[in-house]
DNA sequence: TCTTATTATTGCAATATTGCGATGAATTCA
DNA sequence: TGAATTCATCGCAATATTGCAATAATAAGA
């Protein structure tokens, strides 16, 4: 025990919780927000950016690879990073969908 | 190491990232779905639904309480749990505040 | 009161996440 | 070629999360 039990749940709800967790650290908050207040590729200045170590901010990279909202690319020696505008929008509109029309008159007990 | 570095990120990115965390598991989402579903009072069948054992469920409903996303009200001898419209129009906001307007032109490298 | 029903809490084991130093791979420049 | 730069990966330690059995707490009904 102790691993999340995927199984019981749906594809969909397995979907929006994994991509809760994408942007469930503030240190990708941070880099997502560093890079949409560029609006461009970035290079380099991310680990300057954040204070930490460069192998943690690697890792958070990695994270946000892989969920697909950012992209790298390969520039000489750095590596550029941008937001990925597909993925990104798909997040904006799973969330949006998520959160839509709740009753608002709270009939509760 | 291995705790989260709260101090090196703004309130903000803090606050989003706690969010993100408070649905980043699918029997949240599961959970927070079926009172929306319901839109109204759930007493008792949580744990049916879920597929998980009572305590786990508890634990769940107990993290989602703290998020401020569910109320729970003792009715008798169940608990019943809702919605807080509130609370959710908050989180609908800051997502969708989070994910508006990114400049949809990759100009990525 | 005693039993039953419902939910919360405790304590524990298994797994996941976070963070970083050390190291490796690839590129640039002297 | 030989540094120096930049980023990824590995391996480890610390902490957090997930899940559940056992138990406690509270209320309803016999």
């Amino acid at each position: 025990m102790g691993a999340t039990k995927t199984d019981l749940f749906t594809k969909q709800q397995n979907d929006i919780a994994q991509m809760a967790k994408a942007i469930a650290h503030p240190a990708r908050i941070a880099i997502l927000q560093y890079l949409v207040k560029k609006n461009a590729c970035v290079c380099g200045d991310l680990v300057d950016e954040l204070g930490l170590a460069q192998a943690t901010t690697s890792q958070h990279l990695k994270e946000l690879k892989a969920a697909g909202l950012i992209q790298g690319t390969i520039e000489g020696a750095s590596v550029c990073y941008c937001i990925d505008p597909k993925i990104w929008k798909q997040y904006q509109q799973l969330f949006s969908a998520f959160f839509k029309d709740v009753n608002l008159d709270g009939s509760c007990c």
